[in-house]
DNA sequence: TGTAATAAATGGTCTGACCATTCGGAAAGA
DNA sequence: TCTTTCCGAATGGTCAGACCATTTATTACA
């Protein structure tokens, strides 16, 4: 029914399946938290096998609709959908439409700047002890020296995904952490492993986080995108002198 | 090996199937074209039972990794990973009530000030050509008059996704694919249907198709939010009114 | 030569068995 | 009586082997 995708093979009764059943979930006829019956009974229900009955149980599963749980008392529980799917296709057609690092930069910076001004203009106190206590994270990693450029990045990415968080959008959310997932390997290749980039990289971050605790929309937008559009001419520069 | 995203439910045959195949199509081990092997030969590969691979088969088909088809000559085939699941994805978490029209619109505004001002940037006199074509076709049933809204909605879809195409980032081409085939129901059910609101978004789509032509990317960029922006607040009066 | 019958390859389904994990309750011990 | 241990049932995971349905290639026949 969700279905307009596919070119509805026929005759493949997992699929009908699949179809009942998520009709059944997203129609709330089967609660968030609710267990489906059982395989065999399932089986039973629905006139056909087991092995039927598990494919189709697959694509659910991989649909994020239920959780799969081993043993007695398991079973396939009705998941609430989160972005997680979204995250990883999009993470999927990343990796094999062979996206450029420019690609991927681009979308970026303009991503960062809204995530930024949305979350200047919805950030709570709350927020700002949570980015706060990540900045002093990020910090210290930053005295610590080069050697722990690994941890900072790690910092980093947090900083971006609560700065994430705040903008209260699922769709910003999900893409965000598409991103860094994604971009982490481009930073790890080429950006310099000097300190004064983490110190460097480390005040953009005070900035934007201030930007945003002040509410300064345009301000958390512009600093969020000059940041990391100068990361992006880093690793730009780092990757054509490679390629020379 | 992708997936940082479930939590690693171990010893489950079918999961390392899917790793392994996901990584040989990611890696280009296998190409886009190819066939994998028949399940019966899979199974003698991998050392495991046909249901096995099969479940396997059912995953990498739903991520969108593989087409099967029916018959002597049949099989799995490494497709090209299009935008579809990450459209099936987000349209699932929408129906999922978890994602709001608001967070829609709000992604969407931006989203699509970025495109019109990247393609204002990288707009050649071919693809002007195309647009023209286009807006002419939108004009066609502006003339022809309210009854064939839906058609101009085809058209005005078009248009957004021409633009989409200019900016020559894979990435936004596809989150505006996704964002316009979920977006429609939207438009559909809250949009006002009268002639006027068919006129004015002509209007916008013109001037937008223009300052890409002069490679106003500013202007672009703006005209594009703002024209967003305005339907937003369309259907949202729309929805605001329908839940009194 | 062209068309129809046939065979072979391949995915789809079914059955029934056994294994692995988990949880609750029964049994054993303190 | 309370706690700990252990066993067994429920449930998902895997396996083997059979047969069906669809599609394509081949062969036979007119």
């Amino acid at each position: 029914m969700t279905d307009l995708f596919h070119a509805a093979k026929q005759n493949r009764i997992f699929q009908d399946v699949v179809d009942q059943i998520q009709e059944a979930i997203i129609s709330g006829k089967i609660e968030v938290g609710e267990k489906l019956p059982p395989e065999r009974e399932l089986k039973e229900m629905l006139q056909t096998s087991r092995s039927t009955i598990r494919e189709a149980l697959r694509v659910l599963e991989q649909k994020g609709l239920i959780e799969i749980k081993l043993g007695m008392g398991g079973g396939a529980i009705v998941t609430t959908v989160s972005a997680d799917q979204v995250t990883e296709s999009l993470d999927l057609l990343i990796k094999s439409q062979n996206v450029s690092l420019n690609h991927l930069a681009e979308f970026r910076e303009r991503v960062e700047g809204d995530v930024a001004e949305l979350a200047a203009g919805r950030v709570t106190d709350e927020d700002i002890r949570e980015l706060k206590k990540l900045l002093e994270d990020a910090k210290k990693y930053v005295d610590m020296g080069i050697d722990y450029i690994t941890h900072f990045w790690e910092a980093d990415k947090k900083v971006h995904l609560a700065i994430a968080d705040i903008s209260r959008n699922p769709i910003y959310i999900s893409i965000c952490k598409t991103i860094h997932y994604n971009i982490i390997h481009y930073l790890m290749k080429y950006l310099p492993m000097r300190v004064n980039v983490m110190a460097e990289n480390y005040k953009d971050l005070c900035d934007i986080v201030e930007s945003v605790e002040l509410g300064k929309s345009d301000d958390a937008r512009n600093l969020a995108k000059g940041h990391v559009r100068r990361f992006n001419r880093y690793m730009k520069k780092m990757q054509d002198e490679e390629t020379v």
